[in-house]
DNA sequence: CTAACTGCAAATCATTTGCACGATG
DNA sequence: CATCGTGCAAATGATTTGCAGTTAG
């Protein structure tokens, strides 16, 4: 189940009661929790665990690679602790559920009648991600990146 | 260039002054503008627009299929009026600059070099959107769709 | 004329941050 | 025992909402 408690130890991840509890919130093959959500469910196991201890914490799991953050439109992120198998996510534009399923060759094809756990299908999207040039020259001394984008003359 | 203007006319909709501003901004091909540089722009050409307004705007806009949302992980949304012609993003992990770009067969194949527009692409994502069987029965009453997925039992 | 649209400001929501205290290695 | 993690509460940023006034059709 939580081989990402080993996981985390053998990374010299310092371990506490709250983090343990946060790893076994996540512990799931298809769990897809809210920030909110873990908070709730560690907070069953651990009363006196802070909110911003658990948004600390999946932060640092998300930056260690161990767990991936999928946001669901203008919904909060989900956190998906599946993060070494690769699949893509089938989410619902009703309530932000989100399923895993594995899809080969061309998504836009649709998705396979036996991985749409009931669903009625819409659509698939993708999406690329990466460094712009200019982001990819390192962060730098700061040039604000924050409200660049899209401004200015529009070299679009 | 705003055909948008016309197809929204013809579809009956109220046309007032900040609206037509805000179909004016987002008239361009590859524009992804966030609603605050949409409300920014938009004050050029009407000063007392209200950043209020230009969110409902574009709220409508989305739900009449003109305009397309787009979620860049944590950052404010940004709105895609190319709505009509399918494509993929790229975006940056940097600033959330997003470029449109055309891919075929697999997108976990990569991304032809003519297509990367100088970035560093490091993955594609997919995802698929649909209703999940509970959502699907329609809106219903109001079971409280909000808060209800991932809670309880956890079917997954 | 009347329903629909605006503006403004206050309300929410999700998430982050500052700082003093406590626990781990 | 020094460092790193935690709790709390307040700060932020994005987006929504309530209500009275204005306007398109």
């Amino acid at each position: 189940m939580s081989d990402l408690l080993e996981r985390l130890r053998g990374r010299g991840w310092r371990m506490t009661s709250q983090r343990r509890v946060v790893a076994e919130v996540l512990g799931g093959e298809h769990v897809h929790l809210t920030a909110d959500e873990v908070h709730a469910r560690a907070a069953r196991l651990l009363p006196e665990i802070a909110r911003a201890t658990v948004y600390n914490t999946l932060g640092e799991l998300v930056a260690l690679g161990e767990v991936a953050e999928v946001s669901t439109d203008g919904r909060a992120k989900r956190y998906d602790p599946n993060a070494h198998h690769p699949h893509q996510h089938l989410v619902c534009s009703g309530c932000g559920t989100i399923r895993d399923v594995h899809m080969t060759g061309d998504p836009l094809a649709g998705l396979p009648q036996e991985q749409r756990f009931g669903f009625t299908v819409s659509g698939a999207e993708v999406t690329y991600r990466g460094l712009c040039p200019s982001c990819a020259r390192g962060p730098g001394p700061d040039p604000g990146p924050s409200r660049a984008a899209g401004e200015g003359p529009e070299p679009a």
